[in-house]
DNA sequence: TATAAAGTTGACGTTAACGTAAACGTAAGT
DNA sequence: ACTTACGTTTACGTTAACGTCAACTTTATA
């Protein structure tokens, strides 16, 4: 079975993005495809990656944070103190995953709210 | 009981932003302090209001998505069209919401597995 | 072989969400 | 009266995350 391969268009198509935005986070570093003559070529590591950076979008995520996130998954060549600083920063970012989910539980509530008063509202315009 | 009034730094202060983003926030409609002088007076409303975007920021809202949001708490005169409008655009918060909590656990779990690997490279580091 | 379709690299434009600085008014403490 | 702190408006600066050409090459296809 040979490694996947993905044309630029084709993640486009899938993530719903543009091909601008493929480019633009490879000149962030986020993304490294092969060459096939001038063409890139991405493989299921980078098609991952690419997935986290969207995931990362869809809860507020600068592509830095992202970047820092995507990074931290694999702890290469890492000496003590780099990895005490990973194990801080995943401890950081699980804090704030924490509080986004009170935020969402929040919100879920005044939406109920806001619902219920919109279709009262609804119901009064007929009844009048 | 007398309506409480903040001041601009009281707010700022409470909510760590800067008295610049609170005018801002006046700026495009999302706040409407009184003025005592040229001073300005923020009532309870408009620190709920406020509470509001700072929420919708950790949840990585645009400005302009909150005030939406915020404008709908308040169906006042609105019509019918209005109104189904508003309960379509709730559903859609309600299943962005849904998508946000996947992630999070998605996320989540990332980040368990990252943290073991962090140990374990830590754990190797001593051993050898 | 022509011609369209998809790829490339610059380079400049744009929007959101403030930051920052200038230039000024006002109110409180010493 | 003087300073210090806080308030105001106006206006230009900045950063992130792309969008939008332009000018070009390569690949697929009729």
């Amino acid at each position: 079975m040979a490694m996947q391969n993905y044309k630029i268009n084709e993640l486009a198509n899938e993530f719903n993005i543009t091909t601008r935005s493929i480019r633009f986070y490879e000149d962030k570093d986020m993304l490294h495809p092969t060459r096939q003559g001038q063409t890139r070529l991405y493989n299921e590591s980078d098609r991952v990656r690419l997935k986290l950076i969207i995931r990362g979008k869809r809860l507020g995520l600068s592509l830095d944070e992202s970047k820092q996130l995507i990074d931290m998954y694999q702890p290469q060549g890492a000496n003590q103190k780099q990895l005490e600083k990973l194990l801080e920063k995943i401890s950081e970012r699980r804090t704030a995953l924490q509080q986004q989910l009170l935020d969402i539980k929040a919100m879920q509530l005044e939406l109920d709210e806001a619902e219920a008063r919109c279709l009262s509202s609804l119901h009064n315009l007929c009844n009048t």
